[in-house]
DNA sequence: GTGGTCTAGACCACA
DNA sequence: GTGGTCTAGACCACT
């Protein structure tokens, strides 16, 4: 498991270790029934405090994203396709609607925040790229 | 000056009143030169502490968006079109990047980000036209 | 009489207005038993409420550099020459004081200093040749 | 960290602890990384309020000299020493050239100013000899 | 333990 | 009238 922590970001850090786990199970790159590292292990790999890495699981699994077996440690919660498919596209409606918002209020045409768009993805794919061929 | 302060957001009311006084100057909305409401006066309207209106306005002045003229009040400093556009500009990336930056995680198409896009432009635009008619 | 007002330098505007009017005394540019602009003409001139250069006159007489002739005007009271000299040279000291002190805390040679104030003069004195072939 | 405040001299409190420790951390007394006095301590060291060392801090921070970790304190920033020179040069000259404008105003001669601040250096070396052998 | 935010109320400086 | 500073004390979030 990845995860990068911003520790100027102003967000917290539990905050920042939620969000991305929630995301890599949403993305699937977190599979359900995959078991997690343990609080020590992922607190040593970010080099930040137990107890920050402890509170973010323990969220995770009110929200039921996770599942704790005694004894044993924490695993991905199932969560069927559908529910998934959903929660995708509402956390990313989500944040699309801050953006379209932001350029009604700044008067940006549609066809700019179009184009923009364009010129992001086109970033992430030569990104993606650049990763496949190390 | 219309400001919208969500009590509950756990977003300090200083950094809300600075985000939307923000981004009223920069929409044009709050003028070059205008002045602002007065401590007292926000402070009263919103119903907050003066000393909370005062934080956000001086960190607006260290901003550079807003001139203190001692003993009369603050008002919204000069900012040629070109710093204006820019920031704009920056701040709409800045935002539509997280959402594709979303997308390409939960490996959802361009293309339906666009039609995203789209419908959401669509309720933003005829919402503007209701409150036209009022 | 010239003054230069600075809106934005944080120091209260009857505070430049005396520091201003001071030094110029001291330096023989308002020479002694000479009138000062009226308080609504100054005010006019440098655009500021008549109330602040009101207060800036009312303090420097209290300090025994004008004289107020009833009726008449604000006048430039005498001093004689040891005075004049020895205010010339506590206020110069009282400034360089401050340089020097933190020349050492910085661990700046006193060589690197003398240096510097030679270009610091030199840039003076080249502008002042130029104001005088204007 | 020692700190001087003088509660008489008209600069806000917050003020003289900011250009304090600016020079501090300037003049490398205080290191990079090193943690900074804690705001309840600092505070009842001067015996002034927490808010005010508080606000103190958190403006070196929007300056860039001290950085936050969240839950634990505050520190001195990364600064590389080009930086470092360039802002303790840029404030040397600053102040410098205050003294040098006033020494032409005044028509004191850069002979005398030389001779004034090799005076004041021999001052705060006598000092700091005394100072060593305390 | 750390810093951040907010309040209520006081007093000051400035124009 | 304007904003700026400070206090005492409360509560919160983070590690």
């Amino acid at each position: 498991m990845l995860l990068q922590i911003d520790h100027h970001s102003g967000q917290p850090i539990y905050r920042q270790v939620m969000d991305q786990i929630r995301r890599q199970i949403l993305a699937g790159q977190l599979a359900q029934g995959e078991q997690l590292a343990s609080v020590r292990e992922l607190a040593a790999q970010i080099k930040v405090n137990p107890m920050t890495i402890s509170k973010a699981y323990s969220l995770l699994e009110i929200e039921g994203l996770l599942e704790r077996r005694r004894g044993v440690g924490l695993f991905v919660a199932g969560l069927n396709k559908a529910q998934k498919s959903r929660s995708k596209a509402e956390l990313l409606e989500q944040i699309l609607d801050r953006a379209v918002a932001t350029a009604v209020q700044f008067e940006i045409s549609e066809q700019d925040v179009h184009e923009l768009t364009k010129r992001l993805f086109a970033r992430y794919t030569s990104q993606i790229r650049r990763d496949e061929h190390e």
